[in-house]
DNA sequence: TCTGGGGTCCTAGGACCC
DNA sequence: TCTGGGGTCCTAGGACCC
């Protein structure tokens, strides 16, 4: 079977017989992408389960089949999921979110090179995509999707799964479909025609539709309405009524395949940017917080400069460590404060002096805290910072430095160009005991062929 | 005596996503 | 003992303005 763009393109011209699609969308979507990025350099893991933890390694937050096959649960707690994974020989690893971004940026550059074109392809999380495709037919959508599928797992080893229809959100259930059978399906479903669409939408639940959350799906199922087929046939004013509004009445359109939900534009940006983070061990000193801010505000800036953008307003919070453990885990007492700048900035050195200072406005002595955050906002192009010439030459100068920063940052992928106030010790920073190596971007840590 | 009909901006909170 | 870290969109309500 030849099912390369050209000979499914040029068949798309050929096969006037057949009804030509145009607007279709793809959603690719890596399987289990942060185990798969972990196996590639572990053949040994092949077939084996593996899961990956969350950040502090507090939470599953990816699982391969097997390991979901043994009944470890999504987004549980790692010590409640303990005894399966001992009993199962589970292989566990700490998040490496560099790997993990090394390896999205190629599957995101290969789709890129088959769609044709930078706009054409939507990067909608750090492990999927939404890929516009030229006018064809059913049949020659499912070529494509699995041209798609075996090109991308050829040219970066990581296995996807693509879903094709005429909305996000129909090409959202044919990629649940294909993921649920990956043999039968070779991990690509098509929900073109009108009859694919039927029979799909009867096969799934509500609460596996895109845009349905939990609390949603509940209220769906207490009034009777099971299946997405169901829900589609809902009115308009009903859902208005019933779905909060704009929002349910866009998931009811789309999922009758009327585009509600519009591919983004790649170059507009952030309206916020924030980083935050679990302390490895409660902190009580305001010197450790505020190492952890001026951290967390560099890593912020770095995100702030790779969007080319400066921000005006720095927020931090930082969070007691609760004594109650009866209080809901996800609203404790946050505290907040934040400052506004005379002028926007991109420049790590900029932010970090006044984010540290807002500590002092919060912090308790005595008290322990368990989390910090940094967000800025007020976010603004670059380019008017870059441009102006009123600016004094030491703000090019550290536009400059903040750059030649980046750059080292990124090609080493390490922190090794600190700011002193970020500190050395570190009593704060997260545990990652499980972490793997980072293949891909350390010398050091390269995997060796034997 | 009596209390319009807009508009904008901001914040908080709820719902959702990965 | 042990519970991630980001984001988005929408709505309601209050303050303020004319």
């Amino acid at each position: 079977m030849a099912s390369t763009v050209e000979s499914i393109q040029q068949q798309a011209v050929v096969a006037d017989a057949d009804l030509v699609y145009t607007g279709l969308k793809a959603i690719v979507d890596c399987n289990s992408f942060y185990c798969s990025c972990e196996r590639l350099f572990k053949p040994a893991l092949k077939n084996k389960p593996v899961v990956v933890l969350s950040n502090n390694d507090g939470c599953i937050v990816s699982r391969s089949d097997e390991a979901t096959q043994c009944g470890i649960q999504m987004a549980i707690p790692y010590f409640m999921a303990r005894q399966i994974i001992e009993t199962h020989d589970v292989a566990v690893f700490s998040s490496n979110y560099t790997l993990y971004g090394d390896l999205s940026w190629r599957v995101m550059e290969t789709l890129r090179m088959i769609a044709g074109a930078r706009e054409k392809v939507e990067v909608y999380s750090v492990d999927e995509a939404f890929v516009m495709l030229p006018a064809m037919t059913a049949l020659q959508a499912e070529a494509y999707a699995l041209y798609i599928r075996q090109t991308v797992e050829q040219w970066t080893g990581i296995s996807v799964s693509v879903g094709v229809a005429a909305t996000k959100t129909l090409a959202k259930a044919a990629n649940y479909l294909a993921k649920k059978n990956k043999s039968g399906t070779r991990c690509v479903a098509v929900l073109v025609t009108p009859e694919q669409q039927r029979i799909a939408l009867q096969s799934i639940r509500v609460n596996n539709i895109w845009g349905v959350g939990r609390a949603y799906a509940n209220k769906l199922i207490n009034m009777g309405i099971t299946s997405a087929w169901e829900l589609r046939n809902m009115s308009d004013q009903w859902a208005h009524a019933q779905l909060g509004g704009v929002t349910g009445v866009r998931v009811v359109h789309e999922l009758r395949g009327e585009p509600s939900i519009e591919m983004k534009d790649p170059l507009k940006t952030k309206k916020m940017i924030a980083s935050t983070r679990m302390f490895g061990s409660p902190v009580n000193d305001i010197l450790s917080i505020q190492e952890a801010i001026a951290t967390y505000t560099s890593l912020a800036a770095r995100k702030l400069r790779r969007q080319y953008c400066a921000a005006r307003t720095i927020s931090i919070f930082i969070v007691p460590k609760e004594e109650d453990h009866s209080v809901d885990f996800h609203h404790g007492p946050i505290k907040s404060t934040y400052t506004t700048l005379a002028s926007a900035t991109s420049a790590t050195n900029e932010l970090i002096k006044p984010a540290v200072e807002l500590v002092e406005r919060l912090y308790e002595p005595g008290r322990f805290y368990k989390k910090a955050g940094v967000m800025l906002s007020e976010l603004v192009p670059d380019t008017s910072i870059q441009g102006n010439l009123f600016e004094p030459e030491s703000k090019n100068k550290s536009r400059f430095l903040m750059d030649m920063m980046d750059n080292i940052n990124f090609s080493m992928r390490s922190d090794i160009l600190k700011f002193a106030a970020s500190g050395t010790h570190r009593n704060w920073k997260m545990r990652q005991e499980k972490r793997s190596l980072r293949h891909t971007t350390r010398w050091e840590e390269m995997f060796e062929v034997r």
